[in-house]
Order: C-alpha cells, then structure tokens, then sequence
DNA sequence: TAGTTACGCAAGTAACC
DNA sequence: GTTACTTGCGTAA
C-alpha cells in the first residue's frame, strides 16, 4: 500500500458500468508519469420530491429498475418541495429508470449528471488534484511491444482537489494524402522531436541533405515506409513510445485523426494509441458533422477550436492565416486552391519536399501554441471550472459546475431546465442615439466588467432570488418583481474570487490566465440569460441589463450636468466631447476628473438608496484628438438639419507621443466582407481629413486608377457561406450566386463541387455579376466599385468637411 | 459536448407607379 | 423606376 499523497493534473475522466457497480476511472499526469486512478462502487443519483417518491418507487419496480437504494433527504427544490435522492449501482438502470418515470410523467432533479462529473465536482475537484490510493501491480500496455511506457494503476482511490503545475508533454501531428484519402505520409513536431514517416524510397544522400537543409531547426528524421499499412504500424508504435499526454494539430479530430481511423480500420490495424494500448472512442454529435475523440490517458487539442475558445478571430481560420497573422509566417506552399494536386505532385516527384511541407504544418501549429499560451490558457481554464482541458465551450457546464456543489451544501437541488419558464424577455445592453459629426477630443469612459460588476453589488443569484422573495423585508430590488437576498448567495462571492485573482494575473503579466478569467466571468450573464441554462429565469438576466440601462443613462445625466456633452455610450461606455480647443493635459485632467466623480457619486448614491457597497467601476480609457461619428447611410450629413448619428460604427484617431493611430470600429476597415481597396482608401482618407489634409487628389487617383485596372487584385470580395449552398432559397445574395455559378462550372468539367458545404467563396463584381475569383471570365464593373466601395466610404466623412465624393470625382470627369 | 442582445448595411424581392 | 420590406452577414459590447 502506498499511503503517500501524490499530485497530479486531471487528463481525463469517465465512467463505466462494471459487473460489481459503477466505475470512475481518471487520467491523471503525475511528475512520476501517467497514472490511471479507478474509484469503485460509485452510485448514479438523481432526485424526485417527496410526494412523488412513493409513485416513482411503484413505477420502476414493475419495471425491474429498483434504485439500489433510495433515501429522503435533506435538500429541497426552489420550490420548497423535500426530495428524496433514488441512487443506481448501473449507469443502464440509471437511464432507463429516468426514462420510465419521464414517461410515467414524474420529475426527476439533477438527473443528467455522470458519476464521474458529480465526483469530482462535489469536491471541488476542477483539474489539480491530489490523491492517494492501493498501487496495482506494475502494468503494461496490451500492446505487444516490449519497450512500451507503462503507466501506474491505483485502485481505491480518494482525492481533493489541489493546483498542480506538471508538465504535460505535447506532440503536434499532421498528415498528408490523396484526394481518396490513401496516406502519403504522418508528421510529428515536438520540442524534442521532427519526424516525418513517408510512403516510398529514400532518395540519393544528396538530394535528401539538400532537402532537410532547408527545413528545420532540430535534426529532421524521416522514416521510409513500403506502404500505408506499415506507415500506419510504424507511427502508431513510435507515438506510443513517445508517449504525449496532449495531441495537437489543426482540424486534428476531424481530418487528421478521423483519417487514421478509416485507414486502419481499412488496413485491418488497431489504432492502438491509448495509454491502455486500446483504440480511441470516438463520439458524434447529434446536432452537426462534428466528431469527439477519447483517447485513454491523452487529450487532444485542436489549434482552432481553442484559439475560437480563447476569443481569437481571424477572417480565416486557414492555418496559413493564422500562422501569418500571429507569426508572421507563411506555409510553403505556393498555390492553395491547387492544395492537392500540389501535394500529389510532390509526393510522386520530390518527397523530400512533401516531408518538409507536411512538417513545418506541425511546427507552425506548434508555435501558434507557443506564441498564443494556449496550453496554459487551456489548463486554466480547466483548473478553474472543472470543464476537461479538450471541452470547448461549455459556459453553461462551467458555471454549473462551479454553483452545484455550493448550491446543495445550502439545502438545495438544481431545477431543471425549463423550469425557470417566463414569458418575460429580458433585453441586452443600451444603446444611446448618437450625435453625428467630426469631433476634436472626445473622451471614452467605460465600465469595468459592468455585468460582473452588477451581480456583484447588487447580490444577483439564482438562490439569491429564491430567498430575497422568500423574505422581502431586507432584500435587493431587482427588475420585473424580482428581490435578492442581502446574505445567501454564491455568484457575488465567486465572481469576487475571480476577480481578484484576474487582478493579481494583470499584475504578473499573465495574459493567459487573465483572459481566461475574463471570459468565465463574462459568460455569467450569458448562462443566466440562456434558456439552455437550468438556472436560467429571465429576472436574473434582466436585473442585470435593466440595471446597467439604469446606470449608464444615471452617468451620462451627471456628466452633462458638468457641462460636457455625451455624443455615444454603448452598454457600458461614454463617449463625452471634451471641446474643440483643449490641450491633451486638459483632456487627461477632464478623464480622469469625470472618472473620479461617477465613482463617487455611484458610491454615495448605492449607499444612501439601497445600503450596498459599490463594485462598479468606470474608468478613463480613451482620448480620442480627432473622432468621426457618422450619419446613417443614406441619411447624409445636412447642416442645421435633425441627423440621426450611427449606432456601432465610429473612428477615432489617437495619438501617443510622435506615433498616431486610427481605431475603427464597425465600419468597412474592421469588416472582412469589404474588398482591400476600401479598407485602404478609407484609412487614407481618414487619415487626411482628421490631419486636417486635403483628399481631393487622393480620391481622383485612386478612382482614376481603379478604371486602369491598378487595383484589381484588391476588388476581391470575401464572405461566408453561413448555410448550404442549395438552402439560400427566399433570395439569392452575390456571393451564393458566385458560389452556384462556380459550381455549376465545376460539374461541367468533372471537377469536385467546392461550395455545396458551409465555407468561404472570393468573387468579384463583374460586368455579368458576380463571379467566383477562379472562374471569373466576364471583365470586372468599376463602375460599380468606384460607387459602392469608394463613394460609399467617402461620403461617411466628406460630408463634415462640406464636400461630397461626387463633388470631388465629378470635377475630374469635367475635364474630359 | 446549449453564453447573451443590439445594430448597420448591401442587396434581393415584391408591390407599386 | 421607386419604395417598403426581408434576408444574410458581420460586427459591438
């Protein structure tokens, strides 16, 4: 027996029906290595309320699903009903007796919890995790290979939770194939490691020299396989011994991984890759194409869904991309539509090259990890809402994972969803009408984590609400007759802990973590507000959005009583004028001034109103010397006349010491649905006017240079096919015509349909329309983007210095 | 293997002249 | 040819 505990990192987590009962069975890295941890005898639990106990009872005897046991219990719903908790010793009879009384019309409470989910979380248990257990015998894999790393085994296991900072190792994987999908050759990047296993003969020693020169920095081996099935064989034997506790790639899952599914399984091979030598589990989604993976005792990581996760946004999630736009590095392939055929070529001619192009993918991935922290933010979050390390999303899992456990030591079960039913709806953030024009000096005010900032000093609170209109006397008024209890609630307190330590992060210069906490506590409100969410009630979300309209239009009142105008505020900000002839001292002096006064006067009035400490928190973020504020389109700037200012979209021009920059927000420049010689000319032509700079010639040159044809690389509209191609039916958009007429050409020539899926299409507007950027034949409209990219932009701004797009062109043309 | 609402704009479509 | 309304997309917060 060994008695000493151990710390490890949680992997992996899963139950299992066994002969004797139920089994938990946990992945864990240690620093001593893998350790699989079983925890028997487990019981699966849901609840039903007393009055129904006896009913429930008499429905699953006469199906034969007696509950091993069932006990009345201590803990009541949110309607102050008693349960009593029906306990399984089989995961089958759990389901099925769920099912039986779901039919029989009977509430079951919490039942959609895994023995393995409620384990570890009834103990706080999020990722660290300390444990101590009985030692099996040394064991091996089942795999036939002697040299196999073993892992140890513990039965009888008891954990708490505890932080663990282990390292866990990472192998980053790519394959490359055919169009059938026959494997060319397997690529593996790690700190340590860069190997390529590759279909065919080595070539001459020169050539092959010559080849790896150019590849890597660490020594590059490649390994020459006869065919697919011993490429198969031979990667799955050298990762094994490799041994990684965390597999990444890009689209990993979903190609990679799922392709060597198929081709062993056609090859007649395990893919033996589990830590227990067994092969992967994989897991389909109900709702779309999308597949899970798990692997015993590794986890994989796929780069996008984690960069998505970590509230990355590229226009394109291609991994050439995202390499360039983070690491400003490009693949080394040339042509990418002809991705395949470039591929094939190389395989049948210069594998040498192959080898290279399939490994530097591994190692671009590898470095967008490194660049980004992504295996840190990964295990953050993780370590701080118990969601696995390869659960993506899952806000709702998070919070509920987080609020359960506390929830049941006060006396309570959860509701289930549904429960929180309401036909009221509760509305988002507030949105002021803005004052139109070009502006010198405009401040931005903003909260800090404004929602957050609300539950906390306004105590919001699924259990909160439950007591506050329990005993109204002392509690929180809150909207739509909703009441919060001053002392029993969760939410404040948990946002306070992770609000403090997002502090502490800052101040260690931990991005990883602060943003990782930044997006657990921004979600709060989301799940609050989400009917997907058993916590759901349409008055927690609205006591938080109405209160912040309250608070935003409170602040915007005081500040105009100092003499200054609002012209915008969006949710939590305000945008004040500071006045045309300030200095930058002046201006600083005013932020900071208004600043100071709405948090005191927030203080002093949350104190007298509602006796609360005040959590909220405005500060001074942005001096803007010059900012535009435009009109509507189509509704143009009319001096002296009633102009509806724009709500979303603005720009504004900072400037830091002899360095200047413009901040667009919401228009053409931010959107990637613009073509390139907007985004340009609009940048430029901002730039002028706010450095108070003529345009005129600009504008002529770049329109009279757009008809030579200067500009039609940059004519290329990008935009996404949100749905399949053959479902745009109530109208017909450019880009789904685009899309059809490429595809219809495709068919023609045999080709493989490229845009029947969701995805990406490039067309540009020509004199028949719009066509795909690949099979673009007709010549392009420059009427149309001089009008509708150039003009359209240009009239946002020209109008505030009293001339118009059509002012200045109109000239050039008089003069032919 | 369920975070939210608010908003602007281009272009299509239908109904009108 | 114009107007009113809808659809689709991408964005702010």
């Amino acid at each position: 027996m060994d008695h000493s505990v151990q710390n490890g990192f949680l992997l992996s987590r899963q139950t299992q029906d066994h002969q004797g009962g139920i089994k938990v069975i946990l992945w864990v890295k240690t620093v001593e290595g893998p350790v699989k941890l079983t925890i028997e005898n487990e019981l699966a639990v849901f609840f039903v309320v007393n009055e129904q106990a006896g009913a429930a009872r008499q429905v699953l005897s006469q199906a034969h699903l007696g509950p091993s046991k069932t006990t009345e219990l201590a803990l009541k719903t949110f309607t102050q009903q008693a349960v009593t908790g029906f306990y399984f010793s089989s995961l089958r009879d759990f389901y099925a007796a769920r099912e039986r009384l779901r039919q029989a019309q009977i509430k079951c409470f919490e039942d959609d919890f895994r023995p393995d989910e409620r384990f570890l979380m009834e103990r706080f248990i999020t990722a660290g995790i300390d444990f101590i257990g009985q030692q099996r015998k040394a064991t091996l894999n089942n795999v036939a290979v002697q040299t196999t790393p073993a892992y140890r085994h513990f039965d009888k296991v008891r954990c708490k939770p505890n932080t663990s900072d282990v390292k866990l190792t990472l192998l980053s994987i790519d394959i490359e194939c055919a169009m059938s999908g026959a494997l060319y050759s397997i690529a593996a990047y790690s700190d340590t490691c860069a190997q390529v296993f590759m279909i065919g003969q080595c070539p001459s020693l020169q050539v092959a020299e010559q080849g790896i020169e150019q590849v890597t920095d660490h020594q590059l081996n490649i390994t020459w396989l006869d065919n697919e099935h011993s490429l198969l064989k031979q990667f799955i034997d050298w990762l094994v011994q490799q041994d990684p506790d965390i597999i990444i790639g890009w689209n990993v899952i979903n190609f990679d991984l799922d392709l060597l599914q198929k081709r062993c399984d056609l090859q007649g091979i395990l893919f033996a890759i589990g830590r227990d030598g067994k092969a992967p589990h994989w897991r389909k989604s109900k709702t779309s194409e999308q597949q899970f993976i798990e692997i015993a005792g590794r986890v994989v990581l796929d780069g996008i869904d984690l960069l998505k996760n970590a509230t990355y946004s590229f226009p394109s999630f291609s991994l050439d991309n995202v390499a360039n736009s983070l690491l400003g590095i490009g693949k080394k392939i040339n042509n990418v539509d002809d991705r395949v055929a470039e591929i094939t070529e190389m395989f049948n001619h210069n594998k040498i090259a192959l080898a290279a192009y399939n490994l530097e993918d591994c190692r671009l991935v590898w470095l967008i990890f490194e660049h980004t922290s992504l295996l840190d933010f990964a295990r953050l979050r993780a370590q701080l809402t118990g969601l696995a390390i390869d659960r993506m999303g899952g806000s709702v899992a998070a919070f509920t994972n987080l609020y359960l456990p506390k929830l049941h030591r006060s006396g309570y079960v959860a509701p289930n969803m549904g429960d929180g039913k309401s036909d009221l709806i509760s509305p988002g953030g507030y949105v002021m009408d803005s004052i139109p024009g070009l502006y010198e000096n405009v401040l931005v005010l903003d909260f800090k984590s404004l929602y957050p900032s609300i539950i906390r000093t306004f105590k919001i609170d699924p259990m909160g609400l439950i007591e506050g209109l329990k005993t109204q006397e002392n509690s929180i008024p809150g909207f739509d007759g909703a009441s919060f209890s001053r002392e029993k609630h969760f939410l404040p307190a948990i946002i306070e802990s992770l609000w403090l330590e997002r502090d502490k992060a800052k101040r260690d210069k931990n991005a990883a973590l602060s943003q990782a906490i930044k997006i657990i506590m921004n979600s709060f409100y989301g799940v609050l507000g989400s009917t997907g969410c058993r916590f759901y009630d349409p008055r927690l979300a609205g006591s938080i959005t109405k209160r912040s309209h309250v608070i935003l239009k409170t602040s915007k009142d005081w500040i105009e009583q100092q003499g200054y105008r609002v012209i915008y505020g969006d949710t939590d900000s305000i945008f004040v004028h500071a006045g045309e002839d300030k200095s930058q001292q002046q201006c600083l002096a005013l932020g900071k001034q208004l600043k100071q006064l709405i948090n005191t006067l927030w203080q002093q009035e949350l104190a007298e109103k509602y006796q609360l400490s005040c959590q909220l928190e405005i500060e001074f973020e942005t001096h803007f010397t010059r900012f535009l504020m435009p009109t509507i389109r189509g509704h143009g700037f009319v001096k002296g006349g009633t102009n509806l200012g724009t709500k979303k979209r603005y720009a504004g021009l900072v400037q830091t010491q002899d360095q200047q920059e413009i901040i667009f927000k919401g228009m053409e420049t931010v959107r990637s649905d613009w073509t390139e010689l907007s985004k340009v000319f609009q940048q430029e032509v901002y730039k002028r006017v706010f450095n108070h700079q003529g345009v005129a010639d600009y504008i002529r040159d770049i329109v009279a240079r757009t008809y030579l044809g200067e500009f039609d690389h940059m004519l290329i509209y990008r935009k996404r096919l949100r749905r399949k191609l053959t479902l745009y039916v109530k109208n017909i958009p450019p880009h789904v015509k685009a899309a059809r007429f490429a595809d219809n050409i495709n068919q023609q020539q045999g080709k493989p349909l490229k845009y029947q899926g969701k995805g990406w299409i490039e067309y540009l507007i020509t004199l028949d329309g719009a066509q795909a950027k690949e099979y673009q034949t007709s010549a392009l409209d420059y009427d149309f983007y001089v009008d509708r990219q150039l003009k359209a932009v240009a009239d946002d701004i020209l109008p505030f210095i009293g001339t118009s797009f059509s002012e200045i062109v109109d000239k050039q043309l008089g003069l032919f």
